[in-house]
DNA sequence: CTGGATGCAAATGTTTTGCAGCATG
DNA sequence: CATGCTGCAAAACATTTGCATCCAG
């Protein structure tokens, strides 16, 4: 019964497969495209939405102009440099000793966090290569 | 020369004075019409903008839909509680160890950062009282 | 047939800009 | 006067929804 959905599966398959830690619909899109696949905005946005709701694909507060999202399994803090926007990623680690802290002094129960590091990374450290 | 600016200073009353950390423009204005001033969302928006400039208001990437600005000289980080919603604060501290630590692995270096965290407040925690 | 996915188009909500008017120095 | 803030209106932009259609079981 009904029609199987083929797009969020290939949602996925750009998320795991490109070089970016977290995407916008437009980029999904414009993945999609590289694939021969060119679905209606409304078609990922409802493909990334069934993805998040079972879990597989995480909502990032990255940017307030647009939403970002990555795979859930990946998760992992955000770099963003102001020279070149690129995002980079660091595995979460140290977070976790912090959320003890708010637990024990502000009775937060934590059960998600996100954090985001602005910059500048290695690269456009360098002098001559500014942007 | 020119008109004198009056719609940031209040801007930044509203901000200075009220029980929020953050204020979306919407709220911005809800709390100018407080003070019996009823501007423009635009002017709201221009005068935002003014006082990032000058440094006064700092930019929080929140939530996606709308933009949240805080007083810069008030930065902490989020709590945001599943439950109610409200968004709580907690003074930066221990997030200084967590940058050098990236600076030091990952060759960025750090100029602002910013911590989400989301879960239940006590409030929420409590039994009896869930939204 | 039936149920669900998809495309198309339009609604929504917020941010952003263009332009004319006006107040202030 | 000349500068630059302000309001009004509309554009721009991304998200979200309604509806008709199509496809697989």
């Amino acid at each position: 019964m009904g029609r199987r959905a083929v797009v969020p599966e290939q949602v996925r398959a750009v998320m795991a497969g490109g070089g970016r830690h977290c995407w916008t619909l437009a980029e999904l899109q414009e993945g999609l495209g590289a694939l021969g696949v060119v679905p209606d905005p409304s078609t990922v946005f409802r493909a990334v939405g069934r993805l998040e709701a079972s879990g597989v694909v995480r909502r990032v507060e990255l940017d307030e102009r647009r939403a970002h999202f990555e795979l859930a399994g990946e998760h992992h803090e955000h770099l963003v440099c102001d020279g070149c926007g690129e995002v980079e990623a660091v595995p979460c680690a140290l977070v976790v000793t912090w959320v003890e802290e708010v637990r024990r002094e502000c009775g937060f129960e934590v059960s998600d966090h996100e954090v985001l590091l602005r910059g500048r990374c290695r690269r456009c450290r360098r002098p001559g290569q500014q942007p």
